[in-house]
DNA sequence: GGGGAGAGATGCCGC
DNA sequence: GCGGCATTTCTCCCC
């Protein structure tokens, strides 16, 4: 049975070598940063990833309780009293201390994962959406460019309507807000002055929006259109769904 | 040495005594729900919590890959061509499937801990500061109330200036943006409609703001305050910088 | 549960 | 590094 101390060779050996490290432990957490904050007496996991990437959970909720960004230095200060992770990001003026009372299990190894994620359903599919298929907007819609990082913003459909007035649209994959109908008359405006027109539509586009975000974007002369975010992989979700029995 | 498949039971009865679960495996791993991903095989940490949250980590990186909130029903596809969890949130229609080639290691231990985390420098700090200490905004402010919840909107700061003129001041913990200014803006036009007034003073107090949003305020006829959130704890700051050797 | 807004937001991309 | 913005944002609080 290792006693507490004794972790500090296998941490400092297992960062050397590149390993995950993931341990439970009794511990307090200080963090002094962005903010400042304390975390006192209880069971905790913590996990050291090779990017020194420092996440420390409580055994309840989602997020970490604390954390640090990868990049973080590592020092060990182990004594008789006191078993500490001290742990600092200079760049970001970040720093975090873990004292440990007592460890409850340790692991570290090596991992191998050269994956990235592929996710689909974001904002830019749904602009892409609009894009090809511009009649998901209205019929006679011509699109002139897509996700657009102009000085003006970063616009996520332009175009013509059947009309030919200019028409600008904000896509949304979750509700529409008050920021929304903000940031789509942020660039309506900006458009508006930059081209030397007096009107300009914006649309927005999400599944939703709020009751007060629609009476903004009425008061603004602007129009909603519901539309919801393609998810490519509704194959793969349909064949789970019957693997599930759901 | 145990086979990928002795593991479910393991996993069923550490689920049944609300204990953590922590292993590292070769999986894959499907989401389905507001937005549908794919991430292909590699190794990964994950955690499942009493509350039946579930963490999946890359060995790299801040933020997990995939998650499951809290919540989540767990079941168990083992047989002996496959190991899978299917976990599923039927409120929120989400589902994630882990397919695990093989466990690397796993623990399962119960967890102690009723600590809250005590964090100082929010906006709210910054608010109170201003509310109990107005001239730190200038002399001769007076507010009137705090981090209200009014019809017109969640105004951190409102008052009277020197000159009895009505002041909404927009506290930014952080360099203060584009859409900071639009929430004062909101703030002012919603506050002088209700109020009958012609003029209301706006004040963006923040660390500092971008250029952009700086225009923007001019423009609008706002005024900027550098201000930085109080930080509660930084006398335990300095010593850690001692005791740290900064 | 919806709506609004903060967060130690994080992360990505472009300049 | 700054700026602008999406995120399976998450979380909290109020109505």
């Amino acid at each position: 049975m290792l006693k507490t101390n004794d972790y500090a060779p296998l941490i400092k050996n297992a960062l050397k070598k590149n390993e995950s490290i993931l341990f439970s432990c009794n511990c307090t957490v200080h963090y002094s940063g962005r903010a400042e904050s304390f975390l006192g007496p209880g069971d905790r996991i913590v996990l050291i990833k090779p990017d020194n990437t420092i996440i420390i959970h409580q055994p309840t909720g989602n997020n970490p309780v604390n954390y640090m960004k990868p990049g973080a230095a590592i020092e060990i200060d182990n004594n008789d009293k006191n078993f500490v992770l001290n742990c600092k990001n200079l760049s970001l003026k970040e720093y975090l201390t873990i004292n440990i009372v007592r460890i409850h299990f340790f692991n570290s190894h090596r991992m191998e994962d050269g994956q990235t994620i592929q996710i689909q359903g974001t904002e830019k599919d749904m602009a892409e959406m609009i894009y090809y298929n511009p009649s998901v907007i209205e019929e006679g819609f011509k699109p002139l460019s897509m996700e657009e990082h102009t000085k003006y913003g970063f616009i996520d459909v332009f175009g013509y309507d059947k009309d030919k007035t200019l028409t600008i649209i904000e896509c949304k994959r979750y509700a529409a807000d008050l920021s929304a109908v903000q940031q789509l008359r942020r660039y309506v405006e900006k458009i508006k002055s930059s081209k030397g027109v007096t009107f300009v539509r914006g649309i927005l586009a999400a599944p939703r929006i709020s009751s007060n975000a629609e009476k903004m974007l009425n008061d603004w002369g602007f129009e909603f259109k519901a539309l919801t975010p393609p998810k490519y992989l509704e194959k793969f979700n349909r064949d789970q769904k019957t693997l599930m029995q759901f």
